[in-house]
DNA sequence: AATATTACTTACTAGTTAGTAAGTTGTCAA
DNA sequence: TTGACAACTTACTAACTAGTAAGTAATATT
């Protein structure tokens, strides 16, 4: 029955890339389809619309996310390595032909998305700033990180500088996405 | 000889609009034909190819950041008031029906820009960070800033943050965008 | 008054978009 | 060995994309 049974696993990875690299407008069915050496309507029977597509790249993320974190490689973690993970998330993110952050990709093109991709934009943007708050709470508790006012706010502050980092790295070159990166522990661990 | 002699002004301000609200695969020049009450090709008329009318807004944004800080309004502001303009750009921009920066805008689709728009994003960036750590440097000096490392690295931080925040607030509602400005001068003023 | 120019409209093209309906083929289970 | 089903292909559609060529009408210049 299968030709090859990860052909769906396949179009995700496609789809994950080509978001990061031309976000939501900006790839097709045709560019999937083509680089899979497949039809476009190859790529329908298995996701049957756009919108069922975004929807299922996001999710996909979502669940690795909540997987690393719950996984004791990064729950045991102090503090420092923890930040210093999330970092290299982004940094791997970077140095990956200078894609970009998935949620910052999604969150441009908010205006012009379908409604469950905009609710599962949403939802992983929560779940990023929820356990970057947890661990920033937990850093200066245990005297490690050193910052005023909420760590809601600073957790705030941290991923939406990732995310601007990763683009504007687009425009200037790698060296200001590690400008950031580099201010960020000099402001936290100061 | 003018029907109305401020189209090529009209379009210029519908495009910049389209672009901080959809991007620039997000518009077209049907909407804004559709919008002034034109047809198709007068848009074709005023700016021959969409690398033209994109790379004109962002030229145009360029000048008035220019005309901006070199007016006395700006330039003998405090480097605290000045800060709080640079901000206020960005929450004007926020409170006007969620738009988002334009430098940030085009830098998340920069892999299928035309080359003109490419450069003219890139030296747009160039110029608000140049300004950013002028002004970073000029308030550590004067003693009113405090933060360690680098001006470029900390001017680099907050225009990656505040380009990042206008995004998020899109998915996470105004809070989080105001919790970004806010945390920084916590940072800064310290 | 004749001519040129500006600012358009009409009418089109070739390419791309997401999406569909119907047919085909290889594999597996009964 | 028949039939069901999975994973496709072929062939299409309607809507939209940037862009063009030729014509028109009002205004400005001579």
């Amino acid at each position: 029955m299968p030709r090859s049974t990860n052909t769906q696993r396949t179009i995700l990875d496609l789809a994950e890339s080509l978001l990061q690299d031309k976000g939501y407008n900006g790839f097709s069915y045709a560019h999937i389809a083509t680089e899979l050496g497949v039809k476009n309507a190859a790529v329908h029977y298995h996701f049957p619309t756009k919108e069922a597509l975004g929807a299922a790249v996001i999710q996909r993320y979502r669940d690795r996310f909540k997987l690393w974190t719950n996984n004791a490689r990064v729950k045991d973690l102090s503090p420092e390595e923890k930040l210093d993970w999330f970092f290299s998330i982004y940094t791997n993110t970077r140095a990956d032909h200078g894609k970009v952050c998935l949620a910052g990709s999604l969150e441009t093109e908010f205006n012009s998305l379908p409604d469950t991709v905009r609710e599962q934009t949403r939802a992983l943007t929560a779940e990023l700033l929820a356990w970057l708050e947890d661990t920033l709470k937990e850093g200066r508790d245990a005297g490690a990180f050193h910052f005023n006012g909420e760590p809601a706010d600073k957790a705030s502050l941290i991923l939406a500088s990732l995310q601007g980092a990763l683009q504007m790295a687009r425009a200037m070159g790698t060296k200001k996405f590690h400008a950031v990166v580099t201010q960020h522990k000099q402001d936290l661990l100061a």
